[in-house]
Parts: C-alpha cells; sequence; structure tokens
DNA sequence: GTCTATACTACGATAGAC
DNA sequence: GTCTATCGTAGTATAGAC
C-alpha cells in the first residue's frame, strides 16, 4: 500500500514490495495473482481500513437524527470533523495518497473504494445536508454537500500547499484543531444560509 | 506533462515521451540533460500557463477592491468562480494530475509551481477574505481561506468521486454552472458569517 | 541538433527445488 | 507455501554517424 502510494501503480516495482515485506518477490504471484491483483488487495484493505474507523459513528449520527435527539446540524457538523482529523491523521497519508492517485485515472479499484465506503460516507451527507437546505434538492443540493466534503478532501489531496499557505511546518494538535474548526465553521454558515438559518437568525 | 501527470515521474519512460513527441530519446538527454530536467521543464510550463490565464484578472480584482470600485466579497466569488471555472475545464486535467501528484512528495517542482502561481493567488485570497471576516486574523484566517479553496481543488483531486456523488457521467456547462454557483454560495455564506455579515442580514 | 545503435540495469513472470 | 534461478522485455543513458 505505502509503496504504491508513493510511486504509482507503474511505479512500483514488485522486487521492491517483496523486500520491504521481506518476503520472495515470486510469492506475490502466488498469493494475489501477480502485481494487479496485489494493488486490488491493497485497494480492499484500504476500503475496510476506512469503513471500519468511520461507519459505525456515521450510523450512530444518522440514528440519532432520525430519533430527533440530534439535530441534523450538528450531525453534519461532527461528520466532517471526524472526516477532517482522519485526513489531518499523519496514518491516512499512505490511503491517502493512494486514492487521490486511483481517482486521476479510476479503474476497478475505484470502484471497489467507492462503493465501500465513499458512497455510504456521501449518502448520508447529502440526506442530511438536505434536512436542513430544505430549499435544495437534487443537484444543487449534492453541489453544496460536495463542496462541504471538498474542504476536507482538500486537506489531503493538496496537503503541501495547505501547509504553506498556512504558514506551518508541522502538523500538531493545536493546528489540527484550528483547522477542523474553521472547516466546521465555514461548513455551519453554509448550513445556516438556507431558510432554516435565515429564519432564527439575527 | 500529459505523460507524467497520468502514470507519475517513476512510471513514465522517457522512451514512451519521445515516441509521442515523434522525436529521439537520445534528444530528452541532449535538451533537458535527462528525465528529472525533462520533469522539471514540465513544471515550470505548467507554471507559467497558470500564472499567465489567473494572475491578470486577480491582479486586476484586487486593484478593484483597492480602489474601492467593488466589495472584497465579489472580489473573492469571482476569483473563486475563475479558480473553479479553470478546474472544471477539460484542458486542467493534465497540469492539474501532474500538480496533485507533485503534492503528494513535494520535490522542486513543487517548490517552483508553489512560487509561480500558487503563492500569489492564495495570498490574494488570504488578503480579501481578511478584509471581509474582520473577526479572524493569522492562522484562523488563513485556515477559512483554505478552506474556500479546497472546495475548487477538490474539483480535480476527487473528481471521479465527485462525478458520483453529483450523479453525472459528463461534465457540461449544465453541470459546471451547477457547481460553480455551489460554491460561490458556500463561500459567500462563509463570508457573511462575520461581524459585516450579520449587521447587515435578515 | 537529431538520429541509430548499444551498454547496462531493473522490470514482471515463471520454473523447479525444498 | 516459500524460496532461488532464470527468461524475455523495457528502462535510462551514452557513443558516434550525419
Amino acid at each position: 500500500m505505502k509503496q504504491f502510494a508513493e510511486y504509482g501503480f507503474e511505479g512500483t516495482s514488485t522486487r521492491a514490495i517483496a523486500n520491504a515485506a521481506g518476503a520472495a518477490m515470486s510469492s506475490i504471484t502466488y498469493q494475489f495473482g501477480g502485481k494487479e491483483g496485489l494493488y486490488l488487495a491493497a485497494a480492499d484493505h484500504i476500503g475496510e481500513q476506512i469503513s471500519t474507523i468511520q461507519l459505525p459513528g456515521i450510523t450512530a449520527l444518522r440514528k440519532a437524527v432520525d430519533d430527533g435527539t440530534l439535530p441534523p446540524t450538528d450531525a453534519i457538523i461532527t461528520m466532517l470533523g471526524g472526516m477532517a482529523d482522519m485526513m489531518l491523521d499523519e496514518r491516512s497519508e499512505s490511503w491517502a495518497a493512494f486514492i487521490i492517485r486511483e481517482q486521476q485515472k479510476p479503474g476497478e479499484a475505484f470502484d471497489r473504494l467507492f462503493a465501500c465506503f465513499m458512497q455510504p460516507m456521501s449518502e448520508a451527507m447529502v440526506e442530511l445536508v438536505g434536512m436542513v437546505r430544505t430549499d435544495l434538492s437534487g443537484r444543487k443540493l449534492r453541489a453544496v454537500a460536495t463542496g462541504l466534503i471538498g474542504q476536507v478532501i482538500a486537506l489531503r489531496a493538496a496537503r503541501a500547499a495547505m501547509m504553506r499557505i498556512l504558514d506551518i511546518t508541522t502538523m500538531g494538535d493545536e493546528e489540527r484543531a484550528t483547522i477542523r474548526e474553521a472547516i466546521q465553521a465555514n461548513a455551519r454558515a453554509t448550513l445556516e444560509s438556507g431558510p432554516q438559518g435565515r429564519k432564527g437568525k439575527v
């Protein structure tokens, strides 16, 4: 996963992978059928990891909203916070680079990743945003939701530029909190710009 | 540029580049000193292209704001619209993939790209946002500005996922307008969530 | 300044020992 | 199921003709 993320599929050699894993190169052929099989296995592994981390919390948030114990706005803010934390965590570096590369030229690995965690996460987000922004529907609603998600994605996809713009060299707890809170505040403003926000404001 | 964008540095062969260009592979060594020299030349080319397209408009916007003939909020909205149009244009595919790859493991090519157009664009954005969101400064201000920029960046970095979430298969003028307007509305909401927005609202 | 020819290294896949 | 050895191919760089 690390190697594919850093050098891409074509740039990664099975020799280097086998060497880093302390195994023989021929074991890749035996266990995964070849380089491509190993790549797909890495994608599946990433999908399972992210699903395990993110989906339970999102399911709980959705349930709380449906039960009426949590305002949808708060659910969205919490969900975005969780996604931002994941993107800002250094452990997400390998798989994030893998997914970003795969998105530039999506293949079967992307199909699996999307179905595994992107689809359920984004659909939950669209539904929740739809509850708050009742003035929107269809593609307009989805466009607003992707904007919110986009702020989080850019934390990884354009990390190098973001760090320089923010004028930071290391990503510590303080920096993470500042970024997460800014994204959450931006999202709250977007959600409150709908009819409900206007009514209850000032 | 196209080859590096699609397959990455390691995944691109000088043979394939020379073949696509209809020239001899050895000419790369002669003209650019080798594969790496060609890569840096591609980065410089991208930087010059984007600078030419984006910087004049941004300079004009900044001047209009300084002259008092344009509200900073409108300047930010216009600027984000221009960036979104660039990201949504199919001609940006090659160089966008190049830059996104370079960000995952930034090297000298990233330094040049950042200095050439990212730095001037982001600094203009931070300054303009600072004029509207007078309640913010320093890193908090920069974090809000990066959130706005992030929505635009994600249009390219996570294009495959965005398309599926938006439930579209082709990016036509209609889709582009919907996405641009959603990002601009999100940005306006963020800008108006500051002290000036609260005062003038409802 | 661009070409062909070639040197040398590293690639992925496979065969066969254990 | 994992190893070593090896096959054929493709990588970058260079030498030298023109």
